[in-house]
DNA sequence: GCGAGTGATGTCATTAACTGACATCACCAA
DNA sequence: TTGGTGATGTCAGTTAATGACATCACTCGC
């Protein structure tokens, strides 16, 4: 009796079956590339079929994407806990120190094959601009709500997706050894000086 | 014997059949939605079948996004023919004052149709996120060019970028008078204004 | 314990986006 | 005249995505 029926008789299914969606799909993408993987053998060799797939994820890309409300969270909490009156770029300042904290050093060599695979793919790039200006739109409002008029608001947001994003670049960048926060702060600085020179 | 046949004895097709695709796009995705219409109904209406669609436009979603060529030299030409050692600012001023002139008062409805399709669908959305995105790699490339540092010219794209996404939002709004042009001029001030401050 | 629900999965059928290979045929240039 | 070219048509095939319905371990109230 092998091992996989035996958990099988005590369970109807196996547990994590979206996280090994996940795991399974990033693999194959990086050794065959996107297009070249189908979503049945993503499904297959994760021991499910094409419509679990499909129930765990909206689409294809999605699979490396998901998660999107706990990262946006971690974008916008540290907001949410700030005073009253606290000024954009602080807001923003305090809004990407948070959101290091999800960016520890063991991620690091996931998330540099997940960016490769993303680079060799439009689409996936697609989807990532759609995952940033979601976050900006959210950044957007909470600043608004803050009474941060605009043009400002919108203009903070960009400002605050684009550091991030930079940022993000740089962490991943080969031989980088810094942290996700550390970076962040000198690009923000760096902004700061350009707009105070 | 009809109209038609008669110009079928003329040419082998009928001219223009890019523009018929894109209007006929046009036409039946307002009508009936973009996830309702297919392909097939769209080239049918064109009197083309759908693999000649798929000549014409990578995907379905392309048909209402053609030309980018021709939109990102709108933006660049303005840059080009600036003299070295502009200031970034000047730069983003020139490239929107030039880019204005694309949209006349005649293409407003136009413009309105077309984005009220694509609001109505994210993946038109994602679609044009990653045309923006495009005009802001290629500004940010004239920025570096001409010796502007990062983070500044990233920064600088950023902000031409979203300015005319604000500024084209405002043109087609309901209601709205003012040209392309005084918009963006006005976007771009209040901008200035905000830095400065 | 036991029977009714619940939830994650499987099965099956179908649609529609997209692609490759090859055929057609007016036009044009040598 | 003839041979090449380019835009289109035809056809077959793959795969992403979705709806409808079945299954069955688990759980909760009795």
């Amino acid at each position: 009796m092998t091992v996989i029926s035996k958990i099988a008789r005590m369970a109807r299914w196996q547990p994590g079956a979206r996280e090994r969606l996940q795991a399974t799909a990033l693999q194959l993408f990086a050794d065959h590339g996107f297009e070249q993987t189908t979503v049945a053998q993503i499904a297959h060799a994760a021991e499910l079929t094409e419509r679990t797939f499909f129930r765990h994820f909206a689409d294809k890309r999605e699979v490396l994407f998901a998660g999107q409300e706990d990262f946006l969270d971690l974008f916008t909490d540290p907001i949410d806990e700030a005073p009253a009156g606290t000024p954009a770029y602080e807001l923003i300042r305090r809004s990407l120190d948070g959101a290091g904290g999800f960016f520890p050093d063991e991620r690091r060599p996931f998330a540099r094959v997940r960016a490769s695979i993303i680079g060799t793919e439009p689409a996936l790039q697609e989807r990532e601009l759609a995952k940033l200006a979601a976050l900006k739109v959210r950044l957007g409002e909470l600043f608004r709500e803050r009474a941060i008029e605009e043009p400002a608001a919108t203009l903070a947001a960009e400002a605050g997706v684009t550091i991030f994003h930079l940022s993000f670049q740089q962490w991943i960048a080969e031989g980088e050894q810094r942290s996700m926060s550390e970076i962040a702060r000198e690009r923000l600085d760096a902004m700061a000086a350009l707009v105070s020179a």
